[in-house]
Formats: structure tokens, sequence, C-alpha cells
DNA sequence: TAGGGGGCAGACAACGTTGTCAAGGCGGCT
DNA sequence: AGCCGCCTTGACAACGTTGTCTGCCCCCTA
């Protein structure tokens, strides 16, 4: 910049009024600034600018994995949103590892971006107080913080999703149907098996339940001792998108009825369709990334939970009687 | 850090010192400021330091969309490779659109990213050319720049899999093999359909070739215009993940011998499983960091041009009569 | 013609770090 | 005892911007 106004003949200050478009730049010494930052091929130095003036313009995304359909989804959107207020975004797949979580968070806390969207890990958020103190913006997506820590979150109907899962099975007459889903450390896991639960009532049964991560060999040895009972289950509900996908190399083949939470590709393609649960990932993104900018933008409400709507989608493995 | 320094009573320095684990600072000293530290909830400021340092320690990585899983396998292992060298990385979906890629590029130089990996849509990079010459070090993956601009580049063997996936389909038989592809301006499209041309030799037919986005629409009205030549095609190759999963559809059942360029998801639980020349994404991804981080450790040598080997896996769809 | 105001340009400090250099204290060696 | 060198610490400038304040010039008005 100093090369730029020694080059145009000007001072440093009328080069950064020229670069920032700032009013009171005669045309002509404006136009004599142009011709030379073209000349020197000059960029904006944005640390500098970042240190002046105290805003990143930069947003942090923690996810569980890119990789992840569900989680690339909504960083794409979440990307668009951010893009569309000129802002850039730093991505970090946490693995759903608690403590990763905490280092992707904190290193992009002294990367000082303007705000956060997280999908938490871990169930400690203490560590964020200093900085959501300090001014920080930060909305949780997909999963709540703790209890105790009342921030901006955006989560689907889980349990209400689960229950409409049950129901529908239920009402294909099923009575007896199991429930294979991750961890019930993870939110999502644990309320999509409350809504479970509470669809089936009385018909609830503990042995049918299966709460694990979702291996291959895990889900197969959990779905023989459920078949090995003397009531096996007539219908399977799997807890998310990839236990679907497992749940349905382990049954290879074999027709019972089921349904899955999350949609995925390919579910319409398979013979027979896959009953689904769907939510909407990108939704979720663009809502939690809005929020966000809403925030950032001076809303200083207290804080919003929002809840977005599920869908079934009946392809055919639902409907098996 | 002006605050940490006073309150452990030591200069700014110092702190500097101890917060940087540089060598020559009495322990006791160390710890009086670590204390600050502690009870301030001090954190670094990167901004400043990345303006002083000239080093931003933060990676830019531009694909077309995070949301494919191809971009997204690639995005993780690149992601994995970049925190493994405590560096950020900053990622943004071109859409396949020139325009954008040049923007996010822009964007990213401005930020001062240390080095970039790029999955280019457009084929005009001559505005790289001043920041390259500055030194910024910048990886192609999966496409190559246009001719003339010789950087690394990582590649998969786009003509070989093609070759091998037609070969494979002669082998069974078929002598009319179409092919159902992306826009040859794509360098992939154009490479895979360069591969099937030369596999098939004097049983090419141009009336067998369809290059064009993959909607469902287009590619039901290529089929149908196919099997109505004189000749219609018993085999397909698909030129890649999407426009493999569009055809499926496009089919709609109809059992043909079908070979897709890329692996997917569920293509074993297809019936038949679908047969396909896999690359690997996150290769390609670990492969391009990797490279692009040697550069930055000063690495000189001539531009290198990686290229990936593919893998048939047969599961059935392309061993069809 | 004198005074006032608006348009334009520049000087300077500050943002929070880090690299360079210099200085003080202390122990060991001659 | 005097000198040297090491260990520890600190002062200061610089990185490239931007916000604030000041100054100049010209035009308009009384």
């Amino acid at each position: 910049m100093k090369d730029v106004a020694s080059a145009a003949g000007v001072a440093l200050k009328t080069v950064s009024r020229v670069v920032n478009e700032e009013p009171g730049v005669h045309p002509a010494t404006a136009e004599r600034v142009r011709a030379a930052i073209d000349r020197l091929g000059y960029s904006r130095n944005e640390s500098a600018r970042v240190l002046r003036r105290g805003r990143t313009a930069t947003i942090g995304l923690v996810i569980g994995d890119v990789a992840d359909p569900f989680y690339s989804g909504l960083s794409r959107a979440v990307e668009d949103v951010v893009i569309g207020h000129e802002c850039l975004l730093l991505t970090g797949s946490s693995g759903e590892e608690p403590v990763r979580e905490r280092e992707l968070v904190e290193t992009f806390f002294t990367r000082r971006v303007d705000g956060l969207i997280v999908v938490p890990a871990g169930d400690d958020h203490t560590y964020l107080r200093p900085e959501l103190e300090a001014g920080t913006k930060v909305v949780f997506a997909d999963r709540p913080p703790e209890a105790g820590l009342d921030v901006d979150t955006v989560l689907a109907d889980n349990a209400g999703g689960a229950e409409q899962a049950i129901r529908h099975l239920l009402g294909h007459g099923h009575h007896r149907i199991a429930f294979l889903g991750d961890d019930p450390a993870i939110y999502t896991a644990a309320e999509r098996h409350r809504g479970y639960r509470a669809a089936l009532g009385g018909l609830y049964d503990p042995r049918m339940v299966s709460m694990r991560p979702p291996t291959l060999e895990g889900v197969r040895a959990d779905l023989n001792r459920m078949f090995a009972t003397d009531r096996p289950p007539t219908a399977l509900f799997s807890g998310n998108g990839r236990y679907t996908v497992t749940t349905l190399r382990a049954l290879a083949g074999r027709p019972i009825a089921l349904v899955g939470f999350d949609d995925f590709e390919l579910s319409d393609l398979l013979r027979p369709g896959v009953t689904v649960v769907a939510q909407d990932p990108s939704w979720m993104g663009r809502v939690a990334a809005e929020l966000l900018f809403r925030r950032l933008r001076g809303d200083v409400g207290p804080p919003e939970h929002i809840q977005l709507p599920v869908r079934l989608i009946p392809r055919g493995s639902g409907e098996l009687p």
C-alpha cells in the first residue's frame, strides 16, 4: 500500500480510501491510484486490516465429519450463507471427539472468528463461557449444549420423528419393533430412542434395543441376538443414516420391515425402497447460519431454540407386513 | 498481552517468550507469567501474529461442492493433513463455476493463505501468475490447469480407468457400449471419454456417446435415443458417480450391463451390485496436501505430476451378459 | 475583499505481536 | 581482583492497515 501510494504520488491514507471506496476522494486521484494498484498487482493485506478493525469476517464451523453426507450438506448450506455475507468459513471435523471439538473451537477463537456454529461432540462447554461473555456469537446445531448453558440452538424434531416412524410401523400391524441406534451419550440418539419408547408405550421391551457405535459386526451380533429371542422383532427402526446402511448390510437381503432416521442417496433405488424419516441438513445449516448473522448484526434477544420438523417418506420398506 | 505483562510484573517480550515457549526464560518467571495468563484468560491474537510473521498457518481449499461425496472425502483428508501441521483450513465450493473459483482463490490470497489446493472449475488460470511468482504454493487436484501453466498436480488415472472398464465389458462379450458422461469441457469427463474411445478402437460410434450435465431428463432422453437406434447398446459406461446414480434412476430397473466411474456408498447393496472403477478421494486429498506441505517446507524441485491408480471392482452389473 | 464552509488530502497514532539489539547480574577462570 | 561469557530480561521498532484530527485550497456569500 505504501508502494502504491508513492507510485501514485499520494499519501497512504488516500490509497486506503480508494481501496475501501470511501467518499471524499477526487475521481481523478482515485483513477490514478487504481492505475497504480493494477500496475503493482497490489492486494490488501487482510491480516493487518483484521488487526486494526477487530473484525475478521470469518466464521468457524465445527462438525463431526465433513465426509458424512449429513454434515457435508449442512456445511454447504452454511458456506453459502457465509459467502453471501462476504465472509469466509473455517471448517473443522471433530470426529465426534470432545477433546478435538474443544481444540478446534479454541483455535478458532484465537483466530478471532466473528461467530461460530458448533455441532457439539462433548457435553461440557464451560470452556466457552469466557468467549461468550466477551461477545463472540455461538450457535449450536443438531445437538444442544449441556443444561445450564443457554445459547441459540437449531435442532431437528428427533423425538417427534421417531414417534412418527414407530406409529407408522404400528399402523402396518407391527408390535415387535427393534431400535438400532448410536450410543445414548449422543443427544440425537437418545432423543430418537425417547420418541421410540414413547410411541411404543407398553410394547416397549429393552431387549429390542441396541445402542452402540454402528459397526457391521456389532449390528449383526445384536440383530442375531434379537432374532434368537422367543419373540423376535418383525420390524426395525434405525436411529440414523449410517445406521440404516449398516443395518441393511447386516440383514444381507433378509426381508423385514424397516424405517430409518435420515434420508440418504439411493434410498429410492434399493428394493424395496427404504422408508425414512427425513431431516433436511441444508435447511438446518441455513437456519443456523442466518441466526448467527442476525446475532452478529446486533440482535440481542434471548437465546432462540429452533426446532425443525422432519418428514416421513414411505418407500416400501416401512410398509412391509 | 500487555495486561498479562503488567499483571506478572514483567515486560511484554517476556510474556511473548513464554507464550511461544522460547528458551531463555527463568522457570520461576515463566510460572508467574503462566499464572497471570490463566487468571486473565488471555489468548494470543493470531491476526497480530500473522501480521508480524508473515505466515498465516492457513491453507485454502477450493473444490466443486462439499456436498458431493467425492469432494467431501477429499476435503476430510486434506483437513487431517492440515491439522497435523498445526494449520487451519479455509474451504470454498466453486459450484463448478469458473468465476466463483476465481473469486474464492483471490479471496484466499488476500487472506494470505500459505498454500492452496484447487480443483479447478475454469480453464484460465493466468490470474494465478502474480501470486505464484510471489511464492505462494499451489497444488491442483483432480484436474490440471490449462496447458502452459506448469504447477504441481495430483490426478487419477482417468483414461486408464476408462480403458479398464471398457476392456472388462468387452471381455464379457459386449461390442456395443454406450458412454454417458459430463460435459467434455470438464477434464475428467474428457479423459474418461478418451480412454473409452481408445479401448473401443474400431467399435467406437459417436451415436453411443452422450456428454452433458447429469439431469435425469437428459440422461433418460439420450438413453431412449440410443435404444431406438438399429444397433442399441448392450452395455453402459457412466463417466462419474453422480452420472451412475442418475443412469440407474433413468434405467428404472431395466437390466443392462453397467460399469460406472467412481465408487459410491451402497453400490454393493443394489441388485445387481454396481461394478465400478473406483478412485480414492481421500488418498488424492492426502497426497495433494502432503505435496503442498513439502513445498511449504522449501522443496523447490520441478513441478510434480502425480497420477493415482484406479481399481476396477466387479460387483455384478458389469458382468451381465 | 474578507470570512466561512465544503471538498479533498495528508500526518500520526494505534491495533497486538515478534525480531533485534542491548543491558544487567552473576559465576568462573586467570 | 579483574575480565569474560552466560543467563535472563527489557526497550524499541516494525508488520500493513484504518480512525481521527488537522490543514489546505477554492468557491460562495455578504
